[in-house]
DNA sequence: GTGAAAGCGCTAACAC
DNA sequence: GTGTTAGCGCTTTCAC
């Protein structure tokens, strides 16, 4: 009746208890690291618990403690088309590697941000299985952020919202400080035409650039010139340096490295030379911005470091070591090469 | 006493069953849709669920079910670099969505392949709040492979295992036949001295299309010409095809767009003519292959079909809707264009 | 320092 | 067709 049977199934409490003599709530003691254990039953039982490699059935000790160390990522996009930029891969990277060292694990959520969106965004607000979530831009609409709110599931939104609502969490980078120092640079060179190449007009990261852009343009009082937003591809680079190319400008910022390699595409194609005919910059720092040709003068954000900051956030926020709101504006660097 | 509290917390079957006047046992099988309940029941119930808005406690679910409906994704990666492959992204698309759709939310884990990762590899095997698991591309080792069967936890492997192991399951595309196809299609071109860029020796992918070019050269009775891999990166395709110029090539297959795409720029900073001095072609299919100059021809492979299907498998073996394991490749496709 | 017992929210076997 | 009841595996008072 006592056999040793090596079961298949896996182990629980009371197994570990009554496989180390001692009661299951000494056990649990010993997993949750209460302090109130004798060295020598704690051995024992660390000893069992490695021995028959237990590993605690989360589900049962989220019933209990309301907690499953889960968080999840929503990016709201038609992600296909996003992830040609290598932002997405390396934000997913850098928040999962930051929680799963701090004990989380990572539930994804892709969502196009039309058609059914409705019912996929409302899988996300009502999943009882995340503890809190990391929405990564802000494509998300105000009534989504409402519904997250009324669901009292904490979130932290990478980029700023539209709104700024102060009790809403946000990490973000110096998107207008970037725009503002990377156009300066070209004027400093004395460029005399400096277009710019927007992303997309309703994300609000697009248009800060494009704020930092105007507001050196201005101060020098030159003329803005802006091309058709690029949509944060290398094809939407191409097309909108095109349209440039009929307006004599010899620089051009672009709101992303992707469209900047994209327009370089479009200027060697018009059988011009960079950075004599046209300087071009570009926002990012991608890994390939050093590898183009010119390599490309832009503006570093640190992405990695921004999932980090989001995930240290919103885990904080969970592990209740943080009550106030938070918003974070990291900084950005202008990198500059040979294309300005 | 029997106030309508609107409490912040969260409702639970008793809650609704009160509401309703009927039992929890009552409300369960509503959710779950069990055939026995009278109709006129299932609707009270069903519109008080809707009225406060509930959404039943997974965790809680999962402890008597024994199942989360949650699976999880292992990228077994330094995936900064592997991410500026499209690859990547659009599987983790297809495979969210399908999931999604399915009813299952899905838990993403990237670990690099080496350093800490026997940590990381332990904490995914041992996580208790996954159903199955996705391994996406297999570099992962042998003993990994068997950890997850020891845990009897099932899973796919998208690629195929370097072992095959009859009961492992896997979901891959005609690799081998891809490589031949092109490989064969540059022969009927008439060229004379074709090279292969392979991607990453431990790959069975990379083996498989590196075979496929040998069987068509070793067909036509010509010279194999192996060039070091390209890492599957770009500046590896550019690198390994500079290598190549000093060997008087006249075509090139590498083992993705990627690498063409970077094989494509060394040969036009050596001053020569695609397809006229140097025929090249990829493998993927990726958006970018039908925008390079000239438009790459290339081996399509249906990655998004390939996630659809990983995540059906994975799925139907969870539901116990499967009982054997299943092997599936799915076809490629030669896509000509202009490079070759 | 340790154990007994209650209960987290749900499902499912069993009674009626 | 519906209700009662016994757990699923864990944490957490409360005794001792």
């Amino acid at each position: 009746m006592d056999d040793e049977v090596v079961s298949s199934k896996h182990h629980n409490l009371e197994d570990i208890a009554r496989l180390s003599g001692v009661s299951r709530s000494t056990v649990s003691r010993v997993i949750n690291q209460h302090p109130n254990v004798s060295e020598k039953t704690r051995q024992r039982v660390l000893q069992v618990i490695d021995q028959v490699d237990f590993h605690p059935n989360l589900a049962a000790r989220a019933l209990v403690t309301q907690k499953l160390n889960v968080i999840g990522i929503l990016i709201p996009h038609i992600v296909s088309k996003v992830f040609s930029d290598p932002f997405f891969p390396l934000l997913l990277q850098s928040i999962t590697n930051t929680a799963n060292q701090m004990g989380y694990s990572v539930t994804l959520w892709l969502t196009s941000t039309e058609g059914d969106s409705d019912d996929i965004l409302g899988q996300v607000v009502n999943h009882r299985l995340m503890d809190g979530l990391i929405v990564a831009s802000t494509v998300v609409d105000e009534s989504f952020i409402q519904k997250l709110d009324e669901r009292g599931k904490p979130f932290v939104i990478i980029g700023s919202p539209n709104r700024l609502d102060p009790h809403v969490n946000y990490v973000d980078v110096e998107n207008e400080i970037g725009g503002y120092l990377l156009t300066q640079h070209m004027i400093k060179q004395q460029r005399q035409r400096i277009a710019h190449i927007p992303g997309l007009e309703k994300l609000r990261s697009s248009r800060d650039r494009q704020a930092g852009y105007l507001r050196a343009i201005h101060e020098a009082g030159m003329d803005a010139i802006i091309a058709p937003p690029g949509n944060f591809s290398e094809e939407g680079g191409y097309r909108s340096m095109q349209v440039l190319l009929d307006q004599q400008v010899d620089a051009v910022f672009c709101a992303s490295d992707i469209m900047a390699i994209g327009a370089m595409q479009a200027i060697r194609a018009a059988g011009l030379c960079m950075p004599n005919d046209i300087a071009i910059g570009g926002f990012d720092d991608i890994h390939q911005a050093a590898l183009t040709n010119p390599p490309l003068t832009t503006v570093h954000q640190p992405i990695l470091r921004l999932g980090e900051v989001a995930t240290e956030g919103i885990i904080s926020i969970l592990d209740g070591r943080v009550e106030t709101s938070f918003h974070q504006i990291l900084p950005v660097e202008l990198i500059i090469r040979q294309s300005a």
